[in-house]
DNA sequence: CTTTATCGTTAAGGTTATGTTAAGGTAACC
DNA sequence: GGTTACCTTAACATAACCTTAACGATAAAG
């Protein structure tokens, strides 16, 4: 939710801005707000935004002629600010280009509400399965397994869990407490030799040349590395 | 529009039969009614719709319980009916888990606006394959029959619900508490045991061999996984 | 209303993969 | 060269899993 960006268009600065503040409460730090069409269409040109509030009603156009260029662009949700007043038969039509439409003025919690839901399921649609690559292999958590040149390699509880703490931050070194914290939990002892093995299993899955790791690489005294190139985190 | 399926649940019979008039003018023949969450309940365990309207207060139950067995049938959109009087705070906690919210008493043609909308969009990007394909085999979700090499194989409830789950999510592991949460649902403990004996006789119907499974394979220590593309473990 | 069949669950016994331990070995650092 | 930290192999114990059979509930058939 937190990368999601929204664009706000209303000429009542007030409202916009209320909005604004709403949304920033609701944890969406990136809100942009206009006050124009002219502006508007700028900002929607960029096709960067996850969900749009358009008032109908603008000073230089109307929102309805906005969404038209929104869909252009984005098939993010959309929603309009309509005032009370306007009968209801319009919104049907209204409704055909947009998610949702609010009428003012309108309770704050409800339009939080019915952002987030739309963000939500906006997203969750763009989600890409999770995959980290590491040098010539890579790792599918969604699967439990290693790909090592489009061959799919079963991995044990343990290893997974080892691998994929790895893949969460590549290019760290990480100790055996903290190895130790993440497989297997707070609870119990147990020895630095039961990661050790775990590790040297791994390799063997791994490593091009388990006898000379280059991909889980050890640092004496502090821990392991798994050394990635390419790193984006 | 017209193969879409609207369930609507509301022990106030005025309401809901009004709810089904007002769909059936917008084209949507198929609207069922029911007005308790018992026989709620068998409806939505058949999961068939493709949108649902749930009362929030209802005599054997609330709308918010109904919309958990929803959810794990379907991620079809759901809407909550609710008495105006209801304070705002509630509407967020209950927006969560639904796509919409209308209060009562409301005006016909924006529910009927709002209904198509999430119709539309739903069945858009619905495109549920009827029909799973994995290894040699596949499963007919309709008839939640088993088609090996042109023969068709029944499945018990408890069978088809399971594999249905692995069909969802392909290549994917899916834990033990997760299969029993869709399969028999959040009221009962079941015993680990007794997913183990369905999912032994499933692979007796699907695997070809079924002392060594290749189609649903077993990942010790995180769940179990069905392997749709040609790899072996 | 009784009988039959089916299905889901439980219990028991067997099997195996997996994590751990221990022991001998190797590389790094002073 | 001695000490320390780490690696690897193989054996072992066991938790996790599989299967069979029996039981009880429920629905269908007689």
């Amino acid at each position: 939710m937190n990368k999601a960006r929204v664009l706000v268009v209303d000429d009542e600065k007030a409202i916009a801005d209320m909005v604004q503040i709403i949304l920033y409460k609701e944890g969406i730090d990136h809100v942009d707000v206009c006050y124009s069409c002219q502006e508007a269409e700028q900002k929607i040109n960029t096709g960067i935004y996850s969900l749009y509030i358009l008032d109908m009603m603008l000073p230089d156009g109307t929102g309805e002629a906005l969404s038209i260029k929104v869909r252009r662009r984005s098939d993010a949700p959309l929603f309009f600010l309509t005032a009370k007043t306007s009968d209801a038969d319009k919104l049907v039509g209204f409704m055909h280009g947009a998610d949702d439409y609010i009428t003012k003025p309108f309770n704050p919690l409800e339009l939080a509400a019915r952002v987030k839901v739309n963000l939500k399921r906006y997203l969750a649609r763009e989600q890409v399965p999770q995959v980290y690559e590491f040098g010539h292999a890579s790792l599918d958590v969604a699967s439990a397994q290693l790909i090592i040149q489009g061959e799919r390699i079963a991995l044990t509880e343990k290893q997974f869990h080892l691998l994929h703490l790895f893949c969460k931050h590549p290019n760290q070194v990480i100790s055996k407490e903290q190895i130790y914290e993440y497989v297997w939990g707070y609870d119990d002892f147990i020895n630095d030799n039961t990661i050790m093995v775990h590790i040297s299993k791994l390799r063997e899955k791994i490593e091009p040349h388990p006898e000379k790791p280059i991909v889980i690489t050890t640092v004496r005294g502090l821990g392991y590395r798994l050394n990635v190139v390419g790193d984006r985190t």
